[in-house]
DNA sequence: AAGTCGGGGAA
DNA sequence: TTCCCAGACTT
């Protein structure tokens, strides 16, 4: 077959699109106004924020965040503590030491951030998405960033049967065709922030997993739709089956109420983070409680309360018992907390554990 | 190229 | 349940 190609010329394809988003357009805080400029500050922090997280999920945390660090100075004034803080409960915690990083690394070079792809993905947490992303929509640089979004949306305009991650490759090349000049370009050029929006925005309303051509400013000249497998693109390789595991994580209070926490360790999974201690994570259920006790912290009457928490991450699931006890030594690696749990920084699996105990640390931010 | 890194919502 | 989300980084 020939190697997948634009099935029209890119600067009317540029036009259509454009028309359809002016029409069809979410509002979203980070996005500048119709004819407007958008702050280079929201567009970094959003676009870090929407890396594998949905806008609704993102919209109420990019306001509290914009509101507690309202400049890219202010963020890299911040304690990182702050940062993950203002992060809990939104994953990928690496995000928010990247982002923090960011801003250091921007404040002591000037204060500017770079207007180019090349300097942009040059800091940490920026790869070649977000930094497509923000030059396109900060700083107008002709570029179509490629996330799942605009990747599904022209595996299925040029019918690209390529599996993914094989096809990245020829999407991005797709992508670059379409930001290209094109004969007759027009109206609608000089746009390339709202043509990096509207080509997201395609894959976000339109052309979803589940596709629905009736509202698309391309299904006439759309290849999958032709030939009928739109609903097949992009095809993917499969991917392997999640293992699960099992701990015990405790309960342990002191005679004033303070409970044993610990804080993990500074990279890896849920980095920096502070948690209930837990039984090291294993490949079966818990069969007896000599197991159980002896990766318990110290502590006096342990016993098991009712229920479990289940927790999925990216690459295997959690299944844990909550054990509960008195305790009057933190161990090392561990501390005690009286009060004020909201101030630190819990995942969400912790969060779910001290739900099943009966203690609410607080809304989060 | 493959593995690591969260959490939530939709189908 | 499974999929997938405005992906980046490490090895």
């Amino acid at each position: 077959m020939d190697p997948p190609a634009l099935p029209a010329d890119p600067a009317r394809l540029r036009r259509r699109l454009l028309l359809w988003y002016d029409a069809n357009r979410r509002d979203l805080p980070w996005r500048a106004p119709p004819g407007g400029r958008a702050d280079p500050y929201a567009v970094l922090v959003s676009e870090v924020m929407l890396q594998q997280t949905t806008v609704a999920t993102v919209r109420p945390r990019f306001l509290a965040f914009v509101r507690r660090f309202p400049t890219l100075e202010a963020l890299a004034d911040a304690p990182l503590d702050d940062v993950l803080h203002e992060w809990q409960g939104l994953g990928y915690y690496r995000r928010a030491r990247a982002l923090h990083g960011l801003a250091r690394t921007v404040r002591d070079g000037g204060g500017a951030l770079p207007a180019t792809v090349a300097g942009l993905e040059a800091l940490p947490g920026v790869g070649p998405y977000t930094a497509a992303a923000i030059a396109a929509m900060a700083f107008g640089v002709p570029t179509v960033p490629v996330d799942g979004n605009v990747a599904r949306v022209l595996a299925r305009l040029a019918r690209v049967e390529t599996p993914l991650p094989a096809a990245w490759p020829v999407l991005r090349r797709l992508a670059a065709d379409l930001a290209g000049a094109g004969a007759g370009e027009g109206a609608g050029d000089g746009r390339w922030g709202d043509l990096a929006q509207a080509a997201i925005e395609l894959g976000a309303l339109v052309c979803r997993p589940a596709p629905a051509c009736g509202g698309c400013p391309w299904r006439e000249v759309c290849e999958a739709r032709a030939a009928g497998v739109e609903a097949a693109l992009p095809r993917k390789a499969a991917r392997a089956a999640k293992p699960r595991r099992y701990a015990v994580a405790f309960l342990v209070r002191r005679d004033d109420g303070a409970l044993l926490l610990r804080r993990r360790p500074e990279t890896g999974l849920l980095a920096g983070l502070v948690e209930l201690p837990t039984t090291p994570w294993q490949e079966g259920p818990f069969r007896d409680e000599g197991a159980i006790l002896a990766g318990a912290p110290e502590a006096l009457d342990l016993r098991p309360l009712p229920g479990e928490v289940r927790h999925g991450f990216t690459h295997l699931d959690l299944t844990l018992g909550l054990w509960t006890g008195a305790g009057h030594e933190a161990g090392d690696g561990f501390f005690w907390r009286q009060d004020r749990l909201g101030e630190l920084a819990l995942p969400t699996l912790t969060r779910k554990l001290l739900r099943l105990g009966g203690i609410t640390p607080g809304a989060r931010p």
